[in-house]
DNA sequence: GCCCAGGTGTCTG
DNA sequence: CAGACACATGGG
C-alpha cells in the first residue's frame, strides 16, 4: 500500500467551485482533463513521473488526492502552484466586482456566475498553442485538433481504465514536422507556427520566467508579437490565461464582439473602436470582462 | 453552396 | 498607419 498525497488548497470568499467546473465542462472535447461527480481529474507531468490527481470541494477548502503516481515535496508544491494558478485563486476579485455593479453589461453577469474566476492557462506553452489552434476557426473544431494533437503527441496515464492525457511537450513538437500535423487537419500555417513557438521554448528562447521578469504589459506583448503566428490576439490571449494580466483585452475576438451583441440586443457586432470605448470603465480588468462575457456565450 | 469561426502576415496606398 | 486580401478547413 503506498501512501496517497493529500493536497490542501486555501479558497478565497469570492469563490465557487460549481461555476468553474461549469466553465471548464463547456467543451464535451476537452482533452486534458475530465469532469466527473463534481471532482476534476487531471494528469501531471512531474519530475517523478506522471500523476493523476482529482480536484474537489471538502468543507471550505479545495482538496486535491494523488490517484496514481507519486509527488515528492517539489511535485507537491508544484501541483498546489498549478491548481492556484489554474482557478486564479491568489487574485482578489473584489474591486473587478466593485466596478462591474457599476457596468450594465457586467453587472448581470457577475451576479450570475458570482464565484468564477478567470481559469487559466499556467503552462505558457500550453496557451499559446491553444491560441494559434483556435485562430480563426469554430471553437469545436478548435478543440478537435487540440485531442489530436494531444493524442498522438502526448504522453497519457491510465487511472481506472481510463488515458488521462497531457499536453506534449515543447521539445517533442519542436522536434515534428509540418507534414507531421497536416494529416491532423492543421494548416500549413498552423502547422509551422507551432511548431515554430515548440522550438523557443525547447530553445530557451521563450519562457515564462522570462516573459514574467519584464515588468512592462507593453514590452511583454511586443516580445510576444515578435513571434511569427503571435499577433495581437494571441499575445493578450495569453497575457490574461497564462501571465496574469487582468488588464489584457483581445479586442479582435470574435467571440468577445458577439457576446456584446448578443447581450446588448443589437443587430450587429461591436467595432473594435466601439469595445474600447466601452472598456474604458473596465480599467485594470479587462481580461476578467472579457472571460465573463466569453462565460455568458455557453 | 454559403457564411462564419476565440486571426495573422503581407502587401499597398 | 489603415485597409484589402490570401490563407485553410470544419461547423451549421
Amino acid at each position: 500500500m503506498s501512501k496517497t498525497n493529500k493536497l490542501i488548497i486555501t479558497l478565497p470568499a469570492e469563490f465557487d467551485l460549481g461555476q468553474n467546473i461549469a466553465f471548464l465542462g463547456r467543451s464535451d472535447r476537452e482533452s486534458l482533463f475530465t469532469i466527473e461527480n463534481g471532482l476534476v481529474l487531471k494528469a501531471f507531468a512531474t519530475d517523478g513521473g506522471p500523476a493523476v490527481v482529482s480536484i474537489g470541494l471538502q468543507g471550505d477548502v479545495l482538496e486535491a488526492n494523488v490517484l496514481t503516481g507519486k509527488l515528492d515535496a517539489k511535485g507537491e508544491a508544484a501541483v498546489s502552484t498549478y491548481i492556484r494558478d489554474w482557478f486564479d485563486l491568489d487574485n482578489d476579485i473584489r474591486p473587478f466586482y466593485k466596478m462591474a455593479a457599476g457596468d450594465k453589461l457586467l453587472k448581470p453577469l457577475t451576479k450570475k456566475f458570482f464565484g468564477l474566476r478567470l481559469i487559466g492557462i499556467p503552462d505558457l506553452f500550453e496557451a499559446l498553442s491553444w491560441a494559434i489552434i483556435g485562430q480563426q476557426i469554430n471553437l469545436a473544431f478548435a478543440y478537435t485538433l487540440k485531442q489530436r494533437l494531444v493524442e498522438n503527441f502526448g504522453e497519457s496515464v491510465k487511472y481506472n481504465d481510463k488515458l488521462y492525457n497531457i499536453f506534449p511537450s515543447p521539445k517533442a513538437v519542436a522536434a515534428l514536422r509540418p507534414d507531421d500535423l497536416r494529416p491532423l487537419q492543421f494548416s500549413g500555417k498552423k502547422a509551422e507556427y507551432l511548431i515554430g513557438i515548440a522550438q523557443k521554448f525547447a530553445s530557451g528562447e521563450l519562457s515564462k520566467e522570462h516573459l514574467l521578469s519584464i515588468e512592462s504589459r507593453e514590452q511583454q506583448e511586443k516580445l510576444l508579437t515578435s513571434v511569427h503566428g503571435i499577433g495581437k490576439w494571441s499575445a493578450h490571449y495569453a497575457m490574461m490565461k497564462s501571465l496574469k494580466d487582468y488588464s489584457a483585452f483581445p479586442v479582435a475576438d470574435v467571440g468577445l464582439q458577439n457576446a456584446v451583441k448578443v447581450l446588448m440586443k443589437v443587430e450587429r457586432k461591436p467595432t473594435e473602436k466601439e469595445l474600447l470605448q466601452m472598456a474604458k470603465n473596465w480599467k485594470g480588468w479587462e481580461g476578467y470582462a472579457t472571460f465573463y462575457l466569453w462565460r455568458s456565450l455557453y
